[in-house]
Order: structure tokens, then sequence, then C-alpha cells
RNA sequence: UCCUCAGUAGCUCAACGGUAGAGCAUUCGGCUGUUAACCGAAGGGUUGUAGGUUCGAAUCCUACCUGAGGAGCCA
């Protein structure tokens, strides 16, 4: 029997006859000689079947293949620059394990398709090149995020998704049923219980899926959406900065080293990635208004940046840029005012270049208790349901703060992809939940 | 919720008031180095749905449905 290997593996198997099970990714035929291109998760593989130098069934079996039907390839591996990869396999047998009919072809051909098509056969898409590299970058960019944190003293403490209360107004939460009478929401966000376990753990991340019902049917909204979100205590806005920036930094380095192969598939511009270098530019929320208004912007100040004052403001640097101290008004209720200016928050959104815009929020939050409180009130919340969050600042409050990374956002930037739906395999969307 | 655009063969599109067409896919035939292979042939249609205008509607009008892009919204 010959050792079953993958195609990734098989640069350290030449001339040697080895099997690979996997899929007919696609087929070109030439008389007496066929090239079956053969799929198996790990790369592509041409085949070279001969007639003369097979028995004229299993000849016969190959040339009338069907694109994705399941095939188990037994042959010799052959360094050829002919080949795509730089290696063939020179087919001495082939198994069908099951062939697609062609009554019911493979849907997904080789040439173009429309949005609408590809995202109802979202489950077949993935197997195609360029979704698979996606995906492939997407998990070196979750590798990274933990890796990092992992390695620079940070507890992993995961945080609910079912919530009790409605702490943020509810237009923009799903709610779901918990048991008789009781209602329950789907986290938007860990932030609060992440709170909780900094003051147990000193720095702490969590990472998981979060959900906002937001009626938002643009290129950078999912309703279901993973959020990686590290929380530091006693740390000040700067520290949450240098935080953001040293870890945008070790994802672009990571994903450079390890996943060439696929930023070539989706010709993304690698120099690119490559000017991502410290120190990202630093800049106040004032200064931004000055720049879009400068630019054409209808922004005023303590107003909030639009898709396209993002855009604007991107465009002007080479790499990931951050702005900081937005007016308190526009921010949430836990966001710690400036001491020395107290209508701006210490918060810092970081914005991705190239238009892709904000892939981070973070900042400092309140810890004072009775700014909390009042805070509270201010923004009408039910107290009653922030009673252990105070309880954070009665028995030991200190500074501290955190940011809020979206993967697929990042991940989309990363690819230079148009859309993010590409970024997660089964994306939720407005108006979109199948398959 | 609002604005814009689009629904024609399995897919991507053409025809823009006068006989619904091409490429790919599928089937059949040809080809021993193909790279979204190529060459020849065949089958494949209630033009999103319902009304309306007209001698005549895929094409013009109205409503609805579906999708796409965007706005608002987005701790």
């Amino acid at each position: 029997m010959p050792t079953r290997i993958t195609i990734s593996e098989a640069v350290r198997h030449e001339a040697e006859t080895v099997e690979i099970a996997g899929w007919l990714y696609n087929i070109r035929k030439s008389g007496k000689i066929v090239f079956p291109l053969l799929r198996d998760g790990t790369g592509l593989m041409q085949c070279v079947a001969v007639k003369s130098a097979l028995p004229e069934a299993l000849f016969e079996t190959i040339k009338n293949l069907t694109q994705e039907s399941s095939i188990v390839v037994t042959g010799k591996i052959r360094a050829d620059a002919r080949a795509a990869g730089g290696f063939e396999m020179d087919v001495e047998n082939l198994e069908v394990v099951q062939r697609v009919p062609e009554s019911d072809p493979y849907p997904i051909t080789p040439k173009e398709h429309g949005t609408e098509f590809l995202m109802d056969h979202r489950h077949l898409w993935l197997r195609s090149q360029r979704q698979h590299a996606i995906i492939r970058v997407r998990h070196a960019v979750i590798k990274a995020v933990r890796d990092y944190f992992d390695s620079h003293g940070f507890t992993l403490v995961d945080t609910p998704i079912f919530t009790p209360a409605a702490c943020e107004g509810t237009t923009t939460l799903f709610e779901v049923n918990y048991f008789e009478d009781e209602k329950a929401y789907l986290t938007q966000s860990g932030q609060l219980y992440n709170e909780a376990n900094a003051m147990a753990f000193g720095k702490v991340y969590c990472f998981g899926p979060t959900f906002r019902a937001e009626k938002s049917k643009t290129r950078r909204h999912l309703t279901e959406f993973w959020m990686v979100e590290p929380e530091m205590a006693y740390a000040d806005l700067e520290e949450v900065k240098r935080v953001a920036e040293e870890m945008l930094l070790f994802i672009t380095a990571r994903v450079l080293e390890t996943r060439r192969e696929e930023l070539k598939v989706l010709e993304r511009d690698v120099a690119k990635l490559e000017s991502v270098q410290s120190p990202f530019p630093r800049i106040g929320y004032d200064e931004a208004v000055k720049i879009l208004q400068a630019n054409g912007s209808e922004i005023q100040w303590g107003g909030d940046f639009g898709g396209t004052d993002e855009t604007i403001l991107t465009q002007q640097f080479d790499r990931p840029i951050m702005v900081d101290r937005f007016p308190s008004a526009i921010k949430a209720f836990y966001m710690a005012p400036d001491p020395d200016r107290p209508e701006v928050a210490l918060g810092v959104d970081v914005l991705a270049p190239e238009g892709y815009g904000e892939i981070i929020g973070g900042g400092q939050r309140v810890h004072d208790p009775e700014l909390l409180l009042r805070r509270i009130e201010e923004h009408q919340l039910p107290k009653e349901a922030f009673n252990w969050y105070l309880d954070l600042r009665k028995y030991g409050t200190v500074p501290h703060g955190g940011f809020g990374m979206g993967i697929e956002r990042c991940v989309a930037w990363i690819c230079g992809l148009e859309h993010i739906r590409e970024t997660i395999a089964f994306p939720r969307m407005l108006y979109r939940l199948r398959p």
C-alpha cells in the first residue's frame, strides 16, 4: 500500500508513489492525455493520466470524471515546471469514492458567478481557491491574536454569550427566550464582564462571537461576528494604545510570514502590509475633524465619523492610525473623561488603512464610583442591573482599560477584500441567514 | 425605515417596442502537455410575480417579491 499524503506534503515525496484523497477540482482533456486537477483541502495537485500507460477502463473512468467527484489517486510525484505548484502526479490508479452525476453537475463552475448565487451556495463556495485562502488567513490572524496575548501575560477568560439585561438599548440586541418568563440577550461585547475578570487576573482577554441586531447593510457589517477583547487593570489610555499597536504589528508580521501563498491567491499587494510598522500615527479627534473638513467632509466638532469620513482619514496614511479623545457625548457611558478636558473621552479608535476604517475601539474606563453612578443615571440605564458592575468600583477600583477588535474587519483589511462577508465561513447578515 | 441599481437558459450576460441570442456548464465527436485548455455539433426559455398601455411588451407604466450597493444606525 502506498503512503497516504496530503498535497501540502508532496514536496517531501518526490519520485515516490503515494496516495492522495480528495476531490476533482477541474479536468483538462487532450485526447489520449488528461490532466485532472486534484484538491484535498491543503492545496491543488495537477495529475497526469496517459492513455498508453493505463488500463483502458481506468483511462475511460478518469476521462469521464465530473467536477467535485470524490477520488483517491495513486501515483508518482514528479517535479515539473509545467504544473502550477511545481509538482505533478503521474496517475497509476484512481478510485472513485463518489461520482457526481452529470444530470445534476456541481453548480460552481470555473467561470464567473454573481454574489447572490455564490452566497446561496456558500457551503460549496468554500471549496474555491480564493475562499480557501481567505479562511486560512483568518485562521492565522486568530492564532496570532491568541499567541500575542498568551505570550504577554494575559489570561484567557471568556465571557458569557447570554446576558441578562438590555444594557445598551434594546434595538441592537437579539432577544431570546430564557426558559419561562425570562428574556435573555445575545452579547454585544464581553467588556463589562472583562472588567470583572481584569480585577481578578490583572490582564485578561476574551474571544468569541458577538451579536448586533443593527439594520446595517454595508460591506463592513455582520450581525454575528467574532471579537477579541483584552482588558487590563492599572492601565491608562496610552497603555491601551501601545498594546493595540503591538498586537496589530504581531498579526501582520505573522500573516506575512506564514500566509504568503494565500495572499498571492488573493492578489493582495503585500507591500501595503509590509509598510505596517511602528509607530502608528496618533491623532486627536480635534485634528481629525480639521483634516476631514480640509478634505471636503461636512463633519462638525461633536459628530461621529461616517463611513466616508473614515475612508478620507485613512487614505492620508500608509498604516493604521489611532484617533483618540472623542467627544464624551457620542461615546459609551463607561468611557473615562480626560481629566484635563472633561468634554472628551479617553477612548481610541484604530482605523485600518486603504479605506477599511475602524477595526479597533477601546479606551480607559470610568473607575470613579461616583462618576460611574452618575453616568448610569444620565444614560437612563436600569441601576439594579449594574449593581455587580458598580461593585467593581466599590472594592479596590483602579484605572483600567482595554479594547475590542473585530476579527472579520481585520481579516478583510489584511486580505484586501471588497466585502466582509467572505471573511467568515457562514456569514450572518441583515437579510441573509442561510445556508 | 429611506435612496439607487438589478432580476432573461444551470451560471455570466446580450437583445431596449417588431421572429429571445452568445460564452461557460451538460451530452456526443476530435485532439499525447493542458493551465478558467481548444475545435465541431446537439439539447436547454411561461424573460421574478400580478395587473395595465399597445395591432404587438423581455423592452413602456403601476404594485408587489427577491437580491445588490449605500444612508440612517453601528458599546
